[in-house]
DNA sequence: GTAACTGCAAAACTTTTGCAACCAG
DNA sequence: CTGGTTGCAAAAGTTTTGCAGTTAC
């Protein structure tokens, strides 16, 4: 609607042949959620982000369809689940090796970078035969420094 | 009042004073859960779980019980919560040093020992001061093992 | 006796489902 | 056209809340 003003570096068309080369069809709605995720450097989002944030940006869609792109863009590997509550899920644009940090205060999700060697030892390990190593996550759960007793 | 049968090998007396010692009141629904949660070995539960097998002992209490007994366990270092699955929260009766293995296609977990040592490692990481490091938390995330494509 | 605890029903939340309408190729 | 997508409303599932009644000490 307003073809002075483009609201990010990456044009449209770009956007739709990512989606093309992963086997989803550009709609109108992958490629509004596309572009949030994928143009603002790494990011956690929950379904309510997404939706909230499509709003804004004056693109409706249904909560339905939320939560089917943001499983599709998990298939494909656009985006990674990330769970460190019951009852919600986040998703995070990140999908390189590393770990997270989770305030329990404050219930922020930070990314922390890891020597991948690292991260990789975790991997080493009995693990029955038929069954194949998908993930691993690893969360640091922080919360406020306890003031020392008495 | 039935000194021919017992249930278990642990004497309630016990459990009372385990809770009691942890600051908890030792109510009937209070020891009925600890006795169920802490003389099978290691235990992986839902609320679900627990309250089936609270009617199945005998013992009747309500969903809300359920819940405020297993936070409260939580809270005193009994159990240990563990989130691997948005929508569901389980209750681990090991609450030592190690990681837990997730099989996404039967949803079933078990823990996993690990030299502490290694676990360890992922504790000495670059973290905000003003912070401490409640837990940490390694889900190794299995699948069937993917057949060679073609 | 009194604060801690429990139980019930209802509410709150996130996520899924079924199905009709819609749209990209 | 036609199957892949979307949207709506309703359902499902887990966890929480408010409050009256009960229990441990």
């Amino acid at each position: 609607m307003e073809p002075m003003k483009s609201e990010s570096t990456v044009p449209a068309y770009s956007v739709r042949d990512t989606l093309r080369n992963l086997g989803l069809r550009p709609t109108r709605q992958r490629i509004a959620v596309a572009r949030l995720l994928l143009n603002g450097g790494n990011r956690h989002v929950t379904a309510e982000d997404v939706y909230r944030e499509a709003q804004m940006a004056g693109v409706s869609l249904a909560y339905t369809t939320v939560y089917n792109i943001l499983h599709q863009f998990t298939e494909v590997g656009l985006v990674r689940e990330v769970i460190v509550e019951s009852g919600k899920t986040w998703f995070d644009t990140n999908v390189g090796p590393h770990m997270h940090v989770f305030n329990e205060r404050t219930g922020e999700i930070r990314d922390l970078d890891v020597d991948p060697a690292r991260l990789n030892l975790l991997r080493q390990l009995d693990i029955p035969e038929d069954v194949e190593i998908k993930d691993v996550d690893v969360i640091i759960r922080v919360g406020q420094k306890t003031s020392p007793h008495q």
